[in-house]
DNA sequence: GCCACTCTTTCCGACATGGAAAGCAACCGG
DNA sequence: CCGGTTGCTTTCCATGTCGGAAAGAGTGGC
């Protein structure tokens, strides 16, 4: 009977990811230190999250060595919105009846 | 510093039993069939789920052996409603700025 | 007594996850 | 030129969760 599938795209939804895209989609670009701070792990493990939203087209890393610093700064791309847009349309179908 | 922790209930959160906690939150009562075929997952999976979720007190199992068929009836508890709805207030306040 | 219908439980392997620690690259101070 | 620091990356490892298949258990029907 046609089961309404949940469509959940597993990049996005695990829940650190799922917080660093929703600190993206609000805030268009943020400091690889600010998410983890933000999002509340440590590095390796921000590191490797952001590997996957990147690796999957997510994110955007931006490298940027200026002045003294090395700055990482992190963006959603257009997919990254979409796909995130999309999970929460699923979320508020979901949702419904609230 | 005070990151703004996702407090997601991980039993809330997967995938499945979201959607089960979605589906219990739209109808109130469902039977244990019609959630295996509208989630999609098989019976053992369903009833893995359902107990997890039963533990934690967010489903009542209406097990009622009914004339000749034994037909379990799934329904949100409170705990199971509140539950579920402060996942979703979580996700749409992560969602905020779309 | 035997079968069918409904879940339930067990057994299994596959995969994701997080933390700690070592690695790297770039830069600053001496 | 060397050592230390900042900032992120990669590796290693132990743990937990998940889903599928199959066997099990309870109840009513034939």
């Amino acid at each position: 009977m046609t089961a309404v599938a949940p469509r959940f795209d597993p990049v996005v939804h695990a829940p650190p990811r799922l917080q660093i895209c929703g600190l993206l989609a609000a805030v268009d670009t943020m400091d690889f230190a600010a998410v983890r701070d933000t999002v509340g792990v440590s590095d390796s493990v921000l590191s490797k999250h952001v590997k996957q939203l990147e690796e999957a087209g997510y994110v955007k890393v931006g490298k940027a060595t200026i002045a003294s610093r090395q700055r990482t700064s992190l963006a959603l791309t257009k997919a990254g919105k979409a796909a995130f847009a999309a999970h929460v349309a699923e979320l508020r179908r979901i949702t419904e009846g609230l």
